[in-house]
Formats: C-alpha cells, sequence, structure tokens
RNA sequence: CGAGGUGUAGCGCAGUUGGUAGCGCGCCUGCUUUGGGAGCAGGAUGCCGCAGGUUCAAGUCCUGUCACCUCGACCA
C-alpha cells in the first residue's frame, strides 16, 4: 500500500493504539452515529442488521427452548422499583426519572427501566395463582436506560438494545435449572452464531446483579487481553417473589412462593465480535450473523456480459445466503478495501476471464486465501467455505484467548503477571471479600468469575495464604 | 466523577506577533479507465464544537459549556 493510500482511508493500528483502533471501525464500518444525546448512539443500517442477526439467532433458541416474548411499559413507577432493597440500591445511582408529563408535575415520579424484574414481578403477583399457572418463560427485546459516566459504542451506552428473559417456576431446583439452562444456550450462541469461545462461571457475591441470590457469566478474552462480560444469567431463589408476593397454591393447596431467574444479552455481544475477531484492515464478521455473507465484485463491468453474469450468480445465492453486488462505479481495489473494513466473510470476483472458464475467485475475508469456485455448484461450495471460516475463526479465537491465560500459585507472581501480560490469570481465593478488594487495589484487576471447570492451581489462597479450594480467573475488564 | 489531551469543509490536517480561512483526500460534472483504494479537465462545500467576554478587529486572547480520546474510580 502506498502512503498516500494510507494516508486516505487507513484506521489506526489495532497493536498500537487499540481504543482508537476500535473507534475507528465502529464508526468507519458504518455501524454507529453518534447522536445529539450524550451517551447514546444511533445504530446505522449495517450495525443495527448485525443486531438483527443476534436476535434472530438467539430467539430461535429462546423458542426451541419454551420461552415465550413479551412486551413491557418502559415506565417503573418509584414504589414499585423500591419494593426490593438490594435491587433498587443497586440500581437507583443510575436510573433516568420523568417528573413532569407535559406541564403537569407527575404525582409519583417515574423511572426509565434500567431493567425489567420489578414490572414481570408486578405482572406475575397477578397473573401467577396456581402451579398450573408455572413455569412462566418470558422474553422481551427491549432498550433500557443507565446514566452512565463514561461511556464507548457498544460497551457502556446511556441507552442499549438487549433481551431480558425472567422467568418463574414453583422450586428453587426447577429456577436454578433454568438459570444454568440460559447461560448454556448464550455459551452455545457465542460458540456457533459468533464464533467466540466463552469461559462459564459464577460471579463473587460482590460483583453479582443487585437483587440476585446468585449471578452466573460468560466472559470472553479481548484482542487486548481485556474480559469482557458477554452476558449474564442471574438465580433469584424466592427474594423477588417475597418482595413482590408472588404466590401459588401448591398440590396440596398450600400457598407458596416462586423461584425465578432472569438473563440478559446486550449489543455489548457485537462490541465482543468487532474487539475478539477485527484486525488491522476493519472488521471480520462471523458469516452467521455478517449482515452480508457475500458481496459480488464484477470485474471490467462495461464490458458485456459481465452485470449480467453478476446477477445471475447472486440470483442462483440469495434464497440462501445474504448477498449483494456492488455494482457502483467505484474502482475494484477500492471495493475491495471497503468490503474488507466492513467484515463482508467472503468476496465473489466474476470478471471476463471467470465467465469464459465458468468460474468465479472467492476471496476469505478472515485468512486473505483466494480460491477458484465454479459456478456449478457454488451454493454447496460456498456453505462450505462459510462453515469453514467460521470454524477457522472460533479457533483462532480460542487460541489467541488460551495463549493468554496464565497461573499463579503466589502473590508476587499474580502482580507481576497482571502487570506485564495482557490476559487472565487463574488463582486460587479463599472466598473472602477483603482479598478481592486487596487485588484490586493493588493491580486494578478483578475477579471475572469462579469458573464451572475448576482446576487446582495452589492449596492456598494467592492472596492472604489461608488453605483455599476454589480457583477464580482474574483479568482487566471493560 | 478526578487527571491529561483534542475539537478548523464529509475525513485527515495547516493556519506565524490578533487583520476576515487554506492543503490533501473525499464529493459533483464530463471523457478516458476497471483482476488491490484510477487519470485528466472543470466545479461545489466553512457562524473555525457551542455560548459569553476583551478588542476598531478573534480560528488565534479570556471565561464557561458540550463532545470525543487516554488513564483511574463505578457499571451490561
Amino acid at each position: 500500500m502506498s502512503e498516500k493510500e494510507k494516508r486516505v482511508e487507513a484506521i489506526t493500528a489495532m497493536d498500537q493504539d487499540f481504543s482508537q483502533w476500535y473507534t475507528d471501525v465502529v464508526l468507519k464500518a458504518e455501524l454507529i452515529d453518534y447522536s445529539a444525546v450524550k451517551g447514546c448512539m444511533i445504530l446505522r443500517p449495517y450495525g443495527f442488521a448485525i443486531w438483527e442477526n443476534i436476535q434472530s439467532g438467539l430467539d430461535g433458541m429462546f423458542k426451541d427452548t419454551g420461552h415465550e416474548n413479551v412486551a413491557m411499559p418502559m415506565f417503573i413507577p418509584e414504589s414499585l422499583l423500591q419494593k426490593e432493597k438490594d435491587h433498587v440500591e443497586g440500581f437507583a445511582p443510575e436510573v433516568a426519572w420523568v417528573t413532569h408529563g407535559g406541564e403537569e408535575k407527575l404525582a409519583e415520579r417515574l423511572c426509565v427501566r434500567p431493567t425489567s424484574e420489578t414490572l414481570f414481578c408486578d405482572h406475575y403477583a397477578r397473573i401467577i395463582q396456581s402451579h398450573r399457572d408455572l413455569p412462566k418463560l418470558y422474553n422481551q427485546w427491549v432498550s433500557v436506560v443507565r446514566w452512565e459516566k463514561t461511556t464507548r459504542p457498544f460497551l457502556r451506552s446511556t441507552e442499549f438494545y438487549w433481551q431480558e428473559g425472567h422467568t418463574a417456576h414453583a422450586t428453587a431446583e426447577e429456577a436454578m435449572a433454568e438459570t444454568m439452562r440460559m447461560l448454556n444456550v448464550y455459551a452455545d450462541f457465542y460458540r456457533d452464531f459468533l464464533a467466540i469461545p466463552v469461559i462459564k462461571g459464577q460471579k463473587t457475591e460482590k460483583e453479582k446483579f443487585a437483587g440476585a441470590v446468585s449471578t452466573y457469566t460468560v466472559e470472553a478474552m479481548m484482542h487486548d487481553g481485556k474480559a469482557l462480560q458477554s452476558a449474564t444469567s442471574h438465580y433469584f431463589g424466592d427474594g423477588f417473589a417475597r418482595a413482590f408476593d408472588i404466590q401459588y397454591s401448591d398440590k396440596n393447596n398450600q400457598l407458596q412462593y416462586v423461584h425465578q431467574t432472569s438473563w440478559g444479552l446486550s449489543t455489548r455481544s457485537i462490541g465482543a465480535i468487532i474487539m475478539t475477531h477485527g484486525d488491522n484492515e476493519g472488521l471480520v464478521l462471523p458469516p452467521r450473523i455478517a449482515p452480508v455473507q457475500a458481496v459480488i465484485i464484477p470485474i471490467a463491468m462495461h464490458k458485456p456480459g459481465v452485470l449480467e453474469a453478476a446477477a445471475k450468480v447472486r440470483d442462483g445465492l440469495k434464497s440462501s445466503f445474504r448477498v449483494r453486488i456492488d455494482d457502483s462505479d467505484k474502482m475494484p481495489g477500492w471495493k475491495f478495501a471497503e468490503y474488507e473494513m466492513k467484515g463482508v466473510p467472503v468476496r465473489l470476483e466474476i470478471g471476463p476471464r471467470d465467465i469464459e472458464k465458468n468460474q468465479c475467485v472467492a476471496v476469505r475475508r478472515d485468512t486473505g486465501e483466494k480460491t477458484i469456485l465454479s459456478l456449478e455448484g457454488l451454493t454447496e461450495s460456498l456453505q462450505q467455505l462459510f462453515d469453514d471460516i467460521h470454524e477457522n475463526m472460533l479457533k483462532r479465537a480460542e487460541a489467541s484467548r488460551d495463549s493468554r491465560i496464565y497461573d499463579a500459585a503466589d502473590y508476587e507472581t499474580f502482580k507481576d503477571l497482571i502487570a506485564n501480560k495482557p490476559g487472565f490469570v487463574r488463582a486460587m481465593w479463599c472466598g473472602d471479600e477483603a482479598c478481592e478488594l486487596k487485588i484490586k487495589e493493588d493491580t486494578t484487576a478483578t475477579s471475572r468469575c469462579i469458573p464451572l471447570v475448576q482446576n487446582k492451581i495452589a492449596e492456598n489462597c494467592v492472596c492472604c495464604g489461608k488453605p483455599s479450594e476454589q480457583m477464580v480467573i482474574w483479568g482487566k475488564a471493560y
């Protein structure tokens, strides 16, 4: 690439300044624009299309596991928000309040939902009477508002889109099984749709959701070694049920409280895609959620038959894939770079030489590899290519992550690793919050999770030296 | 919210001791081009982030404010 070209379209090199690279990619790939309101972003067509594909994939998994979609109001009366003590304490500092309707001051102010547990609970209290009404397996796709002080596109914004599942069950066992089931759904979704490996684990008391008995998380490692909490699944026990009086008559005609869960995945997942797979040319999108899976670039398109051949290829593929022709009058090289920036998984070039041989040139975004594909059986060979790309992206992300997970048996090693090696550190922890706080104070690293799959790194807590049976993953987080 | 930095055309930037705004790319038109960001010719685009102030005169000096970036404290 010449100096002139670099000056024109270059994004910041990712290993030079990862934050700037991230901002460059998000803007130049046309995922978002900033809006007039601080911390609120506009999801542009290309960015929103990624979210639509995430929604469709994940929603299918929710439906397969028996869930139904609903839509709750966006306002929560203050009195309702305050019913569960821990919950309101956790969220009160970051809620936006509606105080007026027109010019009239409201008798009771309304909060713009930061999350909807209280709305679901209020509703469940009215619609659940019998064990025959259970379980309730509800989900909603909405946006929520949290008045954040510092914001970044996708990673932390004042308003963000997500789904929040809220379920009510007859027993604690059922609710816990649901909590784990949805944690697994998230992990599978990240692996099978986004090609991102995650670590499943439990949050510590300090890091758990406000109002939950326990919080489970899927944690992913980004290109810079920092952790991204990528989805969470909470077990509530009967705490909310007692606060909101959600009771049912069991088979013995005894009144019982329900046991509840909630779980959520947000547009932050788009940030995870960008920071897991992206490279110096820009975005690299997993084929299963890419808005355009293959872009067809006609070469020498003024020559007779080229555009017609490209259209024929498009028509043959369009019922199977999201495919688009770019017949704008840009130079082919310009288009190549543009669709690389936008992370389109496969580029198909078709020019006079290909038409003669009944073929096209396919270029993979993940590896840059060029292959010649016959126009015969193109649907099948493309499907194979997409699957290969997905597997390669997943393997690559796994290898990148695994090479940056370290073990520390003693505190000096631990501090050295956190300070000098971007990534996760596995270390034993006694369970005492004092050690968790000291580690954060000394290193800025936080406990990411207590992994469901445990490895015994050492006999003693890495911080205080007391005997410990529990391995925790630590790291700097977004 | 604390420390630091940056806001000038769509993007990247220059603009001297204050004197009325420029370059490259992009954009528009035409012709020639087309397998890795095309060439030539012509053309359009600015309340210098926003609001006050100092001055005969402010992109430039002062105050405030907003946004973005980096590093911390808090959270999906």
